[in-house]
DNA sequence: GCGACAG
DNA sequence: ATCTTGTCGC
């Protein structure tokens, strides 16, 4: 009878537990010819309209990378909106097979991300990735990579620059100027903290510029970085210890977890 | 040929 | 990405 017990606990949770569907839309064991080929035929696919209206849970992913064991750290948190209070926490530890190269950071940095992203038992309505969208040579950044694997709307939130150029935004925080690339708007240089080097945010799947904008700086802080990206560095980094912020997830989607 | 180049 | 204390500035 006990014994039965456990078994069916045990099936129920990692059951429920899965509640992202990851699409294999092609394999990550490639050369940077194919790697190269593959985002010309995806870029297509991507789509820029926006299907963000009131979110309810809000994710963000990042990863760490150890290169004393050649090993690396996804991770993948879970904040609620409008509290931003984070609700989960997942991380994964796996190698790095691609190098970095840029333009190709998804073969390098999305098994890890996904694979942090299948354990989470809550689902994410958005998530905010720490790199480009399409704010990319070919359209076909991390951020819209994940996007169509995840089919989820998914937001990039890069540090730095990849391509395009860009007038100097406004120093008040909300403040933005358009990255162009070839003549096409490609993403937006968005101040999100007064004294601090800009974001790049850029559409990374059904979202549109406009409602990326919006939701970035719906989630910052008071950091330059908005608070999904942020916490899921901290957690990749092993650096997210605060525990007594977190709200178990079973209150939010009536499921069992861990 | 030269500079640029997400993490 | 990551190495890392103090320190310039609001």
């Amino acid at each position: 009878m006990i014994k039965l017990t456990v078994i069916v606990v045990i099936g129920l949770s990692s059951r429920y537990n899965r509640v992202m569907n990851v699409n294999s839309l092609h394999s990550w064991q490639v050369s940077t010819a194919e790697a190269l080929d593959i985002q010309l035929r995806l870029a297509s696919q991507v789509s820029r309209s926006n299907e963000v209206t009131s979110p309810r849970f809000i994710a963000g992913v990042d990863i760490s990378v150890n290169r004393a064991q050649g090993t690396a750290t996804g991770a993948a948190v879970v904040l609620n909106y409008p509290e931003l209070r984070l609700v989960e926490t997942k991380v994964v530890n796996g190698k790095l097979d691609f190098p970095y190269v840029p333009g190709l950071l998804s073969f390098r940095e999305a098994p890890l991300t996904l694979a942090a992203c299948e354990q989470l038992g809550v689902t994410p309505d958005l998530i905010l990735v720490d790199g480009q969208g399409i704010a990319h040579p070919r359209r076909m950044g991390l951020a819209s990579h994940l996007g169509l694997f995840l089919d989820t709307p998914t937001i990039g939130c890069a540090k730095s620059r990849l391509c395009g150029s860009h007038q100097t935004p406004g120093e008040k925080p909300g403040s933005y100027a358009e990255v162009v690339d070839g003549g096409e708007t490609i993403g937006a240089a968005l101040r999100t903290k007064l004294g601090t080097k800009p974001i790049y945010v850029s559409i990374g799947h059904r979202v549109d510029l406009q409602a990326a904008i919006y939701w970035v700086l719906e989630c910052c802080c008071g950091y330059r970085l908005p608070e999904p990206t942020r916490l899921a560095h901290l957690a990749a980094g092993g650096n997210l210890k605060l525990e007594r912020d977190t709200v178990p997830a079973a209150d939010y989607q009536g499921r069992l977890f861990d």
